[in-house]
RNA sequence: GGGCGAUUAGCUCAGUGGUAGAGCACUCGCUUCACACGCGAGGGGUCACUGGUUCGAACCCAGUAUCGCCCA
C-alpha cells in the first residue's frame, strides 16, 4: 500500500477536478441491466427553470443526493434523473417578456419564425403555439445550463443522460396519453359547471391553486320587500351588485325568526325580480342577519345551494369579470331593465359602488355599509378576487365527489412511508377537505393542448359527447393544427367539419406524471419495468396537496398501485429571523457564490444537517464547521497515509487499536440504522462524532506507537488499525462530503469512493476480535484528566509527569491498564499506577519539574 | 374556527421515563514533529408556563401562552 501524498492538502478547488473526473468515469450513470430489486429509483422534483437558484434548492437536493449516494453504495444501481419544469405559467410570461412574443394558438406554424430583434412589451408578435414552445425551449436551455451547473457544483450524483422536460416531446406525449387512458376508463369527463374564475389570466382555476387572502370588505344592510306586503327581510351581504343574479334568500330551518317565511317570496330590490325563501342548514343564525342571499355566483356555499336547493341559474358576471352586456331574461320590469342598463359593462368593483348608490337612493340600503375584514378566494398566481362562472371543463375524478375513490386514495396516503412521518396528516387533511373533483382545463395558450376534436354538426355546433380521440401513434399532437383522422383542414371550423379543443391541461396534470415521464412509461418498457414503482419521492411539505397528491392520483388510476414506496419531505430555510428565506433575499446570497466561499462539501453540511422535515436556519457558521471538517479530514488522512499503512487486518493486535475499531463498528451499525430510517443527519453526527474523538484522543494515543517507540509489533497494528479506520470513516462520510471523501480516496485506492460499499459492522467485527469499545471511554476520559492538570498548570501539553495514578471502579481500572503503554506515551508519563476504588475514574497528577 | 409542528446554554440544534448534551460564541492556556483553517481546559440552562400520571418527567397525559405552517 503506498500512497501519492500532497505536501500542502487544500479543499479549495479539488470541486473542478472530481466534477470532470465523475463525468469522465460516468460513476453515477445509471446501470439498466439491474433488475427492479437492485434498482433504487428516485423521483426528483424538476425545478422551475425561469425561476430563481435560490439556497432553498441547495438544501432539499442535497438531502436527496446524500440518500442517494448511500443507496449507491449499499449497491443499489440509482436512478436519479433531472427534470426541468418548463410548463406553465412563469415561463408563460418569460417567454412572452424576453422575446416580444404572444402565443395564439388558431395561428399555423411557421418553421422559419425569427423572433424580433428588440423585442416590445407594448405590440408582442402573435405566434403559433408550436412557435411558442420552441422558444420556450430555447430559452430555457440558458436557465438549464445554469441549474446543471450549479447542481454538478454541489456535487448531486446525477445521472446526466437521464433529463426531461416537462414540456418537451415526450412529457407532452405521455401527458396527452395518460389523459386519454383517463378518458377511455371514465376518470377524465367534462361538464358545464360553476368554475372558480380568474378574470386576469382569464382561465379556470382548480381547488389546490386557491388560497384565502384576507381582504377589506363591507356588510351592506339590504332589504327585500315581502311579496304579501308586510314590510321588507333585511339581509347583509359584501357583495349588493350580485342582486340581478339573486335566485333565492336562504336561513337555517331552526330558526324561529325566519320558519314563517319559508315557503313565501320576496321581491329583490331596484330589479323587483320575485325569488323563494328557503331554509338550508348552511345557512349560520350568527351570520350578519341570519338570512343570506343566493346568487349564482358568489361563492362556493352559493353553488353548494344552487345545487341542493336546485335553484334556477342567473348569472351575471363575464369571463372578464365584467357585468354581462345582454339583458338578464329573468329582469322583466321596466325600471329593473333600465337599472341594468346603466350597470352592464362595469366591472364587479364598479358595479358594487354603483349599485350601493342606487340602493341609497332608493332607500332600500340600511345605513352605511359596515366595514369588515374577511377572507377572499384567489388564485395563489393572481392578484384579483375569484369569480365563479359556469363554464364547460374537463375534470379527472379525485375523490372528490366519489367517497369510495377518496377513500381508496386515503388509503394509499397510509401505505406510503412519510419521512417525517407526520407530514400524512396533511396528506389527510387536504384529501378529507376536496369538494370536487380535480379540474384539469385551462383556458391558457402555452401547455400541453388536451388530445381532442370536436365534430361540428349542421348548424357548426360541436358534438361534445363524441369527441374525436386521436390514434396513439401520433401523440403528442396539438388539436388548432393536426386534423382528426376521416377530416381534412379546410373543413376546421365548418358547418359538418370539427374544431379542435382550445383547452391545455393544468401543468399538474403534467407535473403529476414524473415518474412515467422520468421512466419511460409507453416509451421504454424495459426502462419502465426497472424503475417503477419508484422509491422516492423527495418535495417540500407546501405541494403535498397538488404534486403529491395528484401524482398518488395518476398512479392509482393508471395502475393500481402507488408510484412510490417513500417519500422524504424537506423543510424550508428560514431567515435568522426565523422568517421563510425569501427568493429576493436567495438572490442577495447566490448559491454558486456560497459554494465558492465556503467549498461545497461545507456547504453540503450545513444542508445535511437540516432533518428531514425540519425547517432550518441560513447559518454561515454551520458551513464553516462544515470547511473545518473537511479540512480536518484532509489533514488526519495525510498523518495517516503518511505512516506507510499497513494493509494486513490480521497484525492488529493491541488492546487500544482492537477497542477503537470495536467503536467504529458500532458507530457504523447505527449510522447504517439512521440511514435506512432516512435520518441523514444523525449518520452524519454519528461519523463527525467518532471522527473528532478519533483524531483527538485515538491518534494522540498511538502516535508514539505508530512511530515505532513500543517495537514493530505494536507499530505495525497501529498502522494497519489507523488505516482501516481511515478507510471506513471515509466512506461513512462519502454521503455527505464527496469531494473531500474522494479526494483522500484518490490518495491511496483505485477508482471512485461513490462506487465503492458502505462499511458493514460485520468487516470491522471480525478485525476487532476481542476489543471492548468501553476501553475508548475509559481511556479518553483518563487522558483527559492528565491534560487538565497540565492545562491547570498551564503547561505544554508536552510537558513530563512524574508520577500518575489512576483510581476507579475495578473494570475501568483493569481496561485502562491494558493500555498502559499508549496512555503514558500520550501523556509524557514516567511512572503510571493503578489502584480500583471510587465511582468515578480519577488521575493524581504529579507534574515533573521544569526543567527550563 | 379545525389540524400539524416548534418552544432545551448567548446562537444553531440533539436528546421519547433514570445524575441536562454537542458545535459555535465566550474565558483561560498551549509555537505538541497531520492540522494555528490547530490543540487542551473552563464558565454557562427552573428544558416556555400550569396542573396531572409515576418511586422518578425535558420526555407521557390535560390545559395555557408564543411562533410557524396546512386547511376551513
Amino acid at each position: 500500500m503506498s500512497a501519492r501524498l500532497p505536501d500542502k492538502p487544500s479543499i479549495d478547488g479539488i470541486e473542478k477536478r472530481l466534477v470532470e473526473e465523475w463525468e469522465r468515469s460516468g460513476a453515477y450513470r445509471f446501470d439498466r441491466t439491474r433488475p427492479r430489486s437492485e434498482v433504487y429509483a428516485i423521483d426528483t422534483p424538476p425545478p422551475t427553470v425561469s425561476g430563481s437558484l435560490h439556497v432553498g434548492h441547495v438544501f432539499s437536493y442535497t438531502h436527496t443526493d446524500c440518500i442517494a449516494r448511500y443507496k449507491r453504495m449499499r449497491g443499489y444501481s440509482v436512478f436519479y434523473p433531472m427534470g426541468w419544469d418548463d410548463n406553465g405559467l412563469p415561463t408563460e410570461r418569460r417567454v412572452q417578456n424576453y422575446f416580444g412574443v404572444r402565443c395564439d394558438p388558431s395561428l399555423p406554424y411557421d418553421p422559419g419564425f425569427l423572433p424580433p430583434e428588440e423585442p416590445g412589451p407594448k405590440n408582442q408578435i402573435p405566434i403559433s403555439r408550436r412557435n411558442f414552445v420552441e422558444l420556450c425551449e430555447r430559452l430555457t436551455v440558458e436557465d438549464e445550463k445554469a441549474f446543471e451547473e450549479l447542481w454538478r457544483r454541489l456535487g448531486l450524483s446525477i445521472d446526466w443522460t437521464q433529463t426531461y422536460q416537462t414540456i418537451d416531446r415526450n412529457a407532452r406525449a405521455v401527458s396527452q396519453r395518460a389523459f386519454l387512458n383517463n378518458l377511455a376508463r371514465g376518470e377524465a369527463y367534462q361538464t358545464e359547471a360553476p368554475t372558480l374564475w380568474d378574470v386576469t389570466f382569464r382561465t379556470a382555476v382548480a381547488q389546490a391553486e386557491l388560497e384565502d387572502r384576507e381582504r377589506p370588505g363591507a356588510y351592506h344592510r339590504i332589504g327585500f320587500a315581502r311579496s304579501d306586503g308586510s314590510g321588507p327581510v333585511f339581509i347583509e351581504t359584501t357583495r349588493p351588485e350580485l342582486i340581478p343574479a339573486c335566485v333565492a334568500l336562504v336561513a337555517h330551518p331552526d330558526d324561529k325568526r325566519y320558519q314563517p317565511l319559508f315557503g313565501s317570496t320576496v321581491r329583490t330590490p331596484l330589479f323587483g325580480v320575485e325569488v323563494p325563501v328557503v331554509a338550508h342548514a348552511l345557512a349560520d343564525p350568527e351570520k350578519g342577519s341570519g338570512i343570506a342571499m343566493i346568487c349564482t355566483f358568489g361563492d362556493l356555499t352559493d353553488v353548494t345551494w344552487w345545487r341542493e336547493l336546485q335553484l334556477p341559474t342567473r348569472p351575471i358576471i363575464g369571463w372578464d369579470g365584467r357585468l354581462l352586456a345582454e339583458m338578464p331574461a329573468w329582469i322583466e320590469s321596466a325600471a329593473g331593465q333600465a337599472t341594468y342598463a346603466e350597470l352592464a359593462g362595469k366591472t364587479a368593483h364598479s358595479a358594487k359602488e354603483a349599485i350601493a348608490q342606487l340602493l341609497r337612493e332608493s332607500g332600500d340600503l340600511v345605513g352605511e355599509p359596515r366595514e369588515i375584514t374577511h377572507a377572499v378566494k384567489f388564485f395563489e398566481k393572481g392578484d384579483r378576487p375569484l369569480e365563479i362562472v359556469t363554464t364547460r371543463q374537463w375534470y379527472l375524478t379525485n375523490g372528490g365527489r366519489d367517497p369510495e375513490l377518496r377513500q381508496a386514495l386515503l388509503e394509499r396516503g397510509c401505505q406510503l412511508h412519510w419521512h417525517p412521518s407526520h407530514m400524512l396528516v396533511r396528506y389527510e387533511n387536504w384529501v378529507e377537505g376536496l369538494n370536487g373533483d380535480w379540474l384539469i382545463s385551462r383556458q391558457r395558450f402555452f401547455g400541453v393542448p388536451i388530445p381532442l376534436w370536436y365534430a361540428l354538426d349542421k348548424d357548426g355546433n360541436p358534438l361534445y359527447d363524441t369527441p374525436l380521440v386521436p390514434d396513439d401513434s401520433l401523440l403528442p399532437i396539438d388539436p388548432l393544427t393536426d386534423v382528426p383522422a376521416g377530416y381534412n383542414e379546410d373543413s376546421r371550423g365548418k358547418p359538418g367539419g370539427f374544431m379542435g379543443d382550445p383547452d391545455v391541461m393544468d401543468t399538474w396534470a403534467t407535473s403529476s406524471l414524473t415518474p412515467q415521464i422520468a421512466g419511460g412509461w409507453s416509451r421504454d418498457d424495459d426502462l419502465w419495468s426497472r424503475v417503477f414503482p419508484m422509491d422516492l419521492r423527495p418535495q417540500a411539505h407546501e405541494i403535498i396537496r397538488t404534486w403529491l397528491f395528484s401524482t398518488v392520483v395518476r398512479s392509482h388510476l393508471e395502475f393500481g398501485g402507488l408510484p412510490w414506496t417513500d417519500t422524504a419531505i424537506s423543510g424550508w430555510i428560514l431567515d435568522p429571523d426565523r422568517k421563510k428565506m425569501s427568493k429576493s433575499k436567495g438572490n442577495v446570497v447566490t448559491p454558486m457564490g456560497l459554494l465558492d466561499e465556503h467549498g461545497s462539501d461545507a456547504v453540503r453540511y450545513w444542508a445535511a444537517s437540516g432533518r428531514p422535515g425540519t425547517d432550518t436556519a441560513f447559518d454561515v457558521g454551520q458551513m464553516k464547521i462544515g470547511r473545518r471538517l473537511a479540512i480536518k479530514i484532509l489533514n488526519a488522512s495525510k498523518f495517516v497515509l503518511g505512516l506507510a499503512p499497513v494493509a494486513d487486518p490480521a497484525v492488529i493486535t493491541a488492546p487500544l487499536d482492537r477497542a477503537m475499531l470495536a467503536d467504529l463498528a458500532e458507530t457504523v451499525r447505527q449510522a447504517t440504522a439512521a440511514f435506512e430510517d432516512y435520518n441523514y443527519t444523525r449518520a452524519l453526527e454519528l461519523a463527525e462524532t467518532f471522527f473528532w474523538s478519533f483524531t483527538d484522543d485515538h491518534v494522540e494515543l498511538v502516535k508514539d506507537r505508530a512511530y515505532g517507540g513500543q517495537g514493530p509489533q505494536g507499530e505495525a497494528s497501529a498502522k494497519a488499525a489507523l488505516a482501516l479506520a481511515l478507510d471506513v470513516q471515509l466512506r461513512l462520510f462519502a454521503p455527505f462530503l464527496p469531494f473531500v471523501a474522494d479526494e483522500v480516496w484518490s490518495w491511496w485506492r483505485e477508482g471512485s469512493i461513490h462506487q465503492a460499499a458502505w462499511p458493514a459492522p460485520e468487516e470491522i467485527l471480525d478485525i476487532a476480535a476481542t476489543g471492548d469499545p468501553r476501553t475508548v471511554a475509559d481511556t479518553a476520559a483518563a487522558l483527559s484528566l492528565v491534560r487538565k492538570a497540565k492545562s491547570d498548570a498551564k503547561v505544554s501539553m508536552k510537558a513530563d509527569v512524574e508520577r500518575a495514578r489512576v483510581t476507579g471502579p475495578a473494570a475501568s481500572i483493569q481496561r485502562i491498564a491494558d493500555v498502559a503503554g499508549d496512555l503514558k506515551a500520550a501523556g509524557s508519563i514516567a511512572e503510571l499506577e493503578f489502584a480500583p476504588g471510587g465511582d468515578a475514574i480519577n488521575v493524581d497528577v504529579t507534574l515533573a519539574p521544569m526543567s527550563d
